[in-house]
DNA sequence: TATGAATGAGCTTTCATTCAT
DNA sequence: AATGAATGAAAGCTCATTCAT
């Protein structure tokens, strides 16, 4: 019987053992072939039980799957989009430090991407909306600024996001892609869609 | 046991009945939760014993429906890529299709993402590569027509296609989204990324 | 993939005998130890799973146990109150075909009993009064013909039944309990208090 | 590990509260529903561990809750049948002390009948015979005092038990039902079946 | 071509209980 | 006196699949 909000320091590691190990087997085997048994093999667990223990039940499992990779995101990104001073600049940090991410935090990306599309998880208009904000944000900031041409600044948004979010896919399918070589491509691509002089 | 190979009219039709329902069943609930009895259910049939009797295995069904959707895009493709005489229109063609495409039968893009991120199907390294064929024979001809300028063409064709492969993600978050003006904002976006003078 | 409402002959002698063995299980073990495994055990099943196939869910299989035990009653205390010219006559018969019912059924009595109490099926108001439609009738018919004194039919009713079925529970404590006294007694006992020379 | 026999005043304290708590857990749910956890919720303990830390196990738990039910009849009863002058009056006083306590104390007659009926407890002869003990005195003494007429006390102490013991039942039913109109109404059945005149 | 019946394996979840402080 | 952690067993249920017409 696990009490929400306080937990002491011996099931905080277990669930964050629990959770590694499940995103580890959901980015492998899949969503729908993520059973406990399956979990609690590759977390070296005696049995199943051990996870209901420490989780209300598997929905509540996957929605710390998916917090724990969105925490790993926005504590890489945050450091990455630091002291940068133009918008220019922002784009390419936003870009190359999300391709990063993804390359060296492939399970977590497979993972996050096999539990949405997989309906494991209800996707929130907001959620999206959400994650928009930060790209938006740098774009808006660049026509401000007289950097960047007019665009629906959504829109262009929304593609540039797709398209990161595209690389996992990508890697999917050619696990040796050269990622910096993909990163570099995207970066002057976009540096061409959105400068000034360009439109 | 079926007989590969000769099969009835009847029989035809039936697997194309069947073939469709998973497809719905797939893009509603997901690939996990798409069962045989939830597709039996959507098909109208009394039991699943008849999926059974006429594909060998889940796995055929899945290969079958993943078949069909790409038979769909090869079909219509096709029209669109027919009749242009530029590079340049060949890629607005290419990513106005393919949008188009994808804005005309969701359920079945929703069906093929939902697959592919579960693990339902293993992505084939050749199968991509095939997939980027017609992109990238796009790309090379616009550099040796000088009409686009110097990049790698195996990693924009892929950026090109994952930017395209992002619409359904972005449609599942916001199914809204207007997408005349994001295949408007790729098109450009492209444009501006692959012709010459803009290098 | 049952279909309700038309069922084979050979589905409904299995599901019979299922429902059989599951009154016995639960007459003997009580309704909390009348697993799907105790009751396919019994039946002689290869496997629960036998169970799952016949009957939606447990609920449905506890309905038709009670629905079972209701029609053996009814088909039994129909020929047992036919012919019965005077309401005292309908009395007696109404208490002794009761009692030698509990008497020759006493698994599905037992059965009854335990899943009321155990809270496995929830006990509907409108039910009870159905139960006392017919010695409530009984009672009114001998107050109209001036053979019965005047009383709350309803509650009259209402002892007379919960005698009767404090009869398994007297059973459960002595299994070998006269019952043919026992009937004898109820008999007086409530000839006594309805009769209307005796207010 | 617990020490039967000497127990400190709060241990005997929790003890209570649970034992409180799993009778009104029992009532309300069902004897099969009535699950540590479920009685933990009740009782407002922050793990199921105290039942297991206080309660050898579960049996030891209802036999609690059985013998604590069973103490609060017996001192409800022993005050009820105190200054009973004669045999008659001592019978209205069970009849109506029994009711009255039913009444009084739904929850705990509705656990006990959940607990027998579901085979929570083996029912033993001897308990049952303890049981009939008050009332069979009742009835020799008023055959022995020639109020009464000629019949099997234990046939007839059988009956009017069960008679009362079918209100928690009627109860169950109807939870509306006037228990004043059914205990005068028991109090007219069984004063016209035992008096020496009726017969 | 179709179907009713049956099945073994697996699923998540809940059970009462025990270990170790 | 209490508690956090862990556990094996069993629960009801669903899975794709096979047997036998």
């Amino acid at each position: 019987m696990q009490v929400t909000g306080e937990r002491s320091v011996t099931a905080a590691a277990r669930r964050s053992q629990i959770v590694t190990a499940a995103i580890e087997t959901i980015a492998e085997l899949g969503y729908p072939n993520a059973s406990f048994a399956r979990i609690a093999e590759r977390a070296g667990l005696s049995s199943t039980r051990l996870i209901s223990y420490h989780f209300d039940n598997k929905k509540e499992l996957i929605e710390q799957v998916v917090a724990e990779v969105f925490g790993e995101i926005g504590s890489f990104m945050g450091k990455r989009m630091a002291d940068q001073d133009t918008p220019s600049a922002a784009l390419h940090a936003y870009i190359r430090g999300n391709i990063e991410f993804i390359e060296t935090h492939r399970p977590s990306m497979m993972a996050l991407l096999s539990i949405f599309l997989s309906g494991g998880l209800a996707i929130d208009g907001e959620d999206v909306a959400t994650q928009l904000v930060h790209i938006e944000a740098i774009l808006r900031d660049g026509q401000d600024a007289r950097e960047f041409r007019d665009f629906d600044t959504r829109v262009m948004a929304s593609v540039i996001q797709r398209a990161i979010e595209g690389v996992p896919l990508a890697l999917a399918g050619d696990p040796d892609l050269d990622l910096d070589a993909y990163a570099a491509e995207l970066v002057t691509t976009f540096d061409l869609a959105t400068q000034r002089g360009a439109s």
